[in-house]
RNA sequence: GGUCCCAUAGCUCAGCAGGAUAGAGCGCAGGAUUCCUAAUCCUGAGGCCGAUGGUUCGAAUCCAUCUGGGAUCACCA
């Protein structure tokens, strides 16, 4: 039940029985119409900007329209009061009974309260992570490891059929520096002294163990083939370690994915998958032999204008043609990502989101052109690209640099802060906007992390459920009819809280069609800031405490109310990927 | 130079597919604990929403231009 959708229905019957409307009704949409929360309290419960947006089409001006409308809405027995106000707003307060009953039904939805079909089971498919498998995460993945995987879950909430999806780039030359760093470690496994490991390779310690790994399961037979023998076989076990290890740190991360799709099958059998996705676009008319004009800006020194196999993605919206088969005849990067649209395609999605970090903007062009072009315009395909974060200890800035092997890894983020205040942190901030993470901040100063405030939130609800098994010793707080209690909640500070638990609907709703899982995160932090907010009234006036034992009806009915708040905030938390913890000592 | 992101309180940021008097946290000033965990709450000070035009009954929000920050530009992956 959302009280919002069920007021936009109740005004839009009472237009279709005013007169004006129905002489015009061919005439006006009300697609423009909104029921929302009034900005200001004092306003009322909802408001509606119907009147605003219908005069012009109907002749008339928006507070003479709003009379009319607030006439016709008056009859609503859940309605106490109709106002207009401003440039025509209508505002509603409505009666005790209509938000009793609205918990009521929170209670009788339990942990599926919030849940929304506005996914209408359309098929999506998250893309996020696919970092390189040369190493461990290192923090700049954070990002879009929990944006990515926050995303999934408030629009598996909110409807859709989500799978999380993460690409494993395990094809192409950083594979084959990879296999060479590992080999050097083998040969080192084996006593040879390497000295430093050169430039342009790996340094990282990470790749010690998998070289001894090998050392034991091959002894000396490795080093005396010819490269192309043993860069296979080194390089399957290079790139399972480092999955192995990518695993764990996501897992770490409470990160999961339902499909790991490795780039290494799409050129398999002389690249078969992705000749039939080249031979599809073709067919479809996408492909040329042709030349680039030479880029833009700064000329490369070893520019030449050499003929290739070509995307004619300009014609699909991109700025620039795109290169699928290099001059050597080998496959392009983007022609791989061509043939795991395909894929990814034929699987059946409807909306296909890639996540990625703001460093691949560049790229988010030619993918909408990809998808416009294969599928013909049926796939969504958004590109949600998460600005980078800066790391700072201690007020300055944590220099970090891959190539010397020197950087923090997500590892050593979550072993330091957890998990819980990394999600939260990365989803306190719309993924468009930079972002700061500074150490000191997130462990010493620990209060001052968002997600204790809301989880403490959680705990004091918990709480309530503790005491009311010590004021009432027999009660079973399990099996109580908190639903049916309901009609007892009625104090304004309540029916308040009500309204506050009334709006998570919405905001599953514009949060997932948005894409935007920051929304949430803003949403129970303010909503624990209500329910702190209210625990403390009871300081003042003690009649309001959560738990009175004097009074045993009562008490149930308001553990109601703290069962509702402590659902919705368990279900916000859910989707953020971090912990409901009972308490907080 | 092209493209993308950003600019809102001293600092860090929200602002819900245009709406009423622009919000929160931190910091600052003051207050609340014989009472369900004070990891909490309450009160106050603090703003020309980067600039200029435009669309509209109405703009922090949409459009254009400009300024100032960040990212990116390839037969790389």
């Amino acid at each position: 039940m959302n009280l919002f959708t069920d007021f936009e229905n109740r005004i839009k019957n009472a237009l279709e029985t005013i007169d004006l409307v129905k002489e015009k009704r061919s005439e006006v949409d009300f697609d423009r119409l909104t029921v929302e929360p009034p900005r200001d309290q004092s306003h009322g419960d909802v408001a509606t900007n119907a009147a605003m947006v219908l005069a012009k089409p109907l002749g008339t001006s928006p507070r003479a329209l709003a009379d009319v409308i607030a006439g016709a809405l008056k009859s609503d027995p859940d309605i106490t009061e109709v106002s207009v106000a401003g440039p025509g707003f209508i505002n509603i307060r409505l009666s005790k009974g209509y938000w009793q009953r609205l918990l009521s039904a929170m209670l009788q939805q339990g942990t599926g309260y919030g849940r929304s079909q506005v996914g209408a089971g359309r098929k999506a498919n998250v893309e996020y992570v696919s970092a390189n498998p040369t190493g461990p995460m290192h923090v700049g993945h954070c990002r879009g490891a929990v944006v990515g995987d926050a995303l999934a879950n408030l629009m598996g909430f909110a409807g859709y059929e989500v799978t999380k999806e993460y690409y494993i780039n395990d094809a192409g030359s950083q594979i084959d520096v990879l296999a060479r760093s590992v080999f050097l470690r083998y040969r080192e496994a084996l006593g040879e002294d390497v000295g430093a490991i050169p430039s342009g390779l790996y340094p990282g310690d990470y790749l010690v163990p998998v070289g001894q790994a090998l050392a034991e399961e091959y002894g000396t037979r490795l080093h005396n083939m010819p490269d192309e023998d043993w860069m296979p076989i080194v390089k399957e076990k290079a790139i399972d370690a480092m999955m192995a290890m990518i695993r764990e740190d996501l897992e770490a991360l409470n990160v999961h994915h339902d499909v790991f799709f490795s780039e290494r099958t799409l050129h398999v059998n002389g690249a078969q998958r992705i000749r039939t996705a080249i031979n599809d676009l073709t067919f479809k008319g996408h492909v040329y032999r042709g030349t680039l004009p030479p880029p833009k800006g700064q000329l490369p020194e070893d520019w030449e204008d050499r003929e290739q196999t070509l995307f004619r993605s300009t014609e699909v919206g991109d700025d620039i043609d795109r290169p699928l088969i290099k001059s050597d005849g080998s496959y392009t990067y983007f022609a791989a990502d061509v043939a795991y649209f395909k894929d990814k395609y034929d699987r059946g999605y409807d909306e296909m989101i890639y996540v990625l970090g703001a460093d691949h903007g560049g790229y988010v062009k030619r993918l909408e052109a990809l998808a416009r072009a294969v599928s013909e315009g049926k796939v969504k395909l958004t590109v949600l690209l998460c600005q980078l974060v800066k790391l700072y200890r201690n007020g300055e800035p944590v220099k970090m640099s891959k190539r010397s092997g020197d950087f923090i890894t997500l590892r050593e983020v979550v072993d330091e802060v957890g998990s819980d205040s990394v999600r939260f942190m990365m989803l306190y901030r719309k993924s468009s906007e930079p972002l700061d993470f500074d150490f000191a901040k997130v462990t010493e100063q620990s209060k001052d992390n968002p997600v204790f405030y809301v989880q403490y939130a959680h705990a004091r609800c918990m709480s309530v459920f503790r005491q009311a098994r010590e004021a009432f010793p027999d009660m079973d707080t399990d099996s109580l009819d908190l639903a049916g209690a309901a009609s007892l909640i009625e104090d304004p500070a309540e029916l308040q809280l009500v309204g506050k638990l009334a709006e998570f609907p919405r905001i599953i709703e514009a949060a997932a069609l948005a894409q935007e899982p920051h929304r949430l995160a803003f949403y129970i932090y303010d909503l624990a800031s209500f329910f702190h907010a209210h625990w403390n009234k009871g300081k003042e006036q003690p009649e309001l405490r959560f738990i009175n034992d004097k009074n045993r009806e009562l008490s149930v009915a308001r553990l109601g109310l703290v069962r509702a708040v402590a659902s919705v905030l368990q279900s916000g938390l859910a989707i953020t990927g971090t912990a409901a913890p009972e308490e907080m000592r």
